[in-house]
DNA sequence: CCGATACACTTAACATGTTAATCATTCCAG
DNA sequence: CTGGAATGATTAACATGTTAAGTGTATCGG
């Protein structure tokens, strides 16, 4: 069997991590999880969201935004109201309060991504990403459901 | 600001949620989760090994797999003995019944991993891993263990 | 209208990620 | 030897991942 500690998914983990532990103590400094800035980041890039939309667009499941919202909300960086037209639908935006501490910790942040796009070289990097779109590419019919069987006739 | 959904965390988190998302279902159907499974694997390519060294192997955070050792050994899928020379340690080593186990998903998990490698291509995979490999490799000096300072003058 | 169904969350329950604290054992300077 | 530092592992506490169940609202056929 393939040594596994050279498959597919743990490359991906290792390097994950390996970008993630550069950002994760200025993060700490501020307060955040990596999921609670990836939410405010979010938010910064509408006027306001609806719930699941956000949940797409923060790569969340439902029941980690729902906590995670709750708790944003309590300390005043995001605000929530229901829609109008479906009291089942929430819609939800930055605070002004959730938006000077995305500007305190987005120069730190930045420089973070410049050092390893530097250390990387940006045209690497572009390419790399390119490469990991295309491969989420390739498995998105593959959706992969099944409890035994393995269909892959394509 | 880089808008958000394209910056690399982001790119390597759906990656592999892509990826994943293909082994879930089996795993499942086996009744083991992504990290028992990676343990269990780890577990067949040595003969037995002291915690500390599995937990590197397998990308485990000591915590993690302190819990999910003491499952795994609830379920007699490995055996757990400490140390001669020394009683802090603790060595671990999979049981007859976890490589049985391992034998049933085996052919399974093969056969996904042959699908992905089909669909996205081998030489790009072997590409796409390397590039992953040199992303780790660029950051492993960048430590990045301050609260608020970037250090960043190579 | 009404009841069944679908939908948008939210809660519940359990497993893991993450940092800090604890516990037992070993090592080592004096 | 011995007491303090270091080490290996576990436990604690809190946040998130993940699937299933629950709650309130909307929709739609009859």
């Amino acid at each position: 069997m393939r040594e596994f500690s050279r498959s597919l998914p743990m490359s991906l983990l290792r390097a994950r991590e390996a970008v993630m532990r550069q950002f994760r103590p200025s993060l700490r400094y501020h307060g955040l999880t990596e999921q609670q800035w990836r939410i405010l980041r979010a938010l910064t890039s509408v006027e306001a969201i609806e719930v699941t939309d956000l949940a797409r667009l923060a790569f969340l499941l439902g029941p980690s935004l729902s906590r995670i919202l709750r708790d944003l909300e309590a300390r005043g960086l995001i605000e929530r109201r229901s829609a109008e037209a479906d009291l089942r639908r929430a819609v939800v935006s930055i605070s002004p309060k959730g938006l000077k501490l995305i500007e305190a910790v987005a120069p730190t942040s930045e420089a973070i991504y410049a050092a390893i796009t530097k250390r990387y070289g940006a045209r690497k990097l572009a390419e790399l990403q390119a490469m990991l779109g295309a491969l989420e590419e390739s498995l998105a019919s593959l959706s992969g459901a099944e409890g035994e069987t393995v269909e892959v006739d394509e």
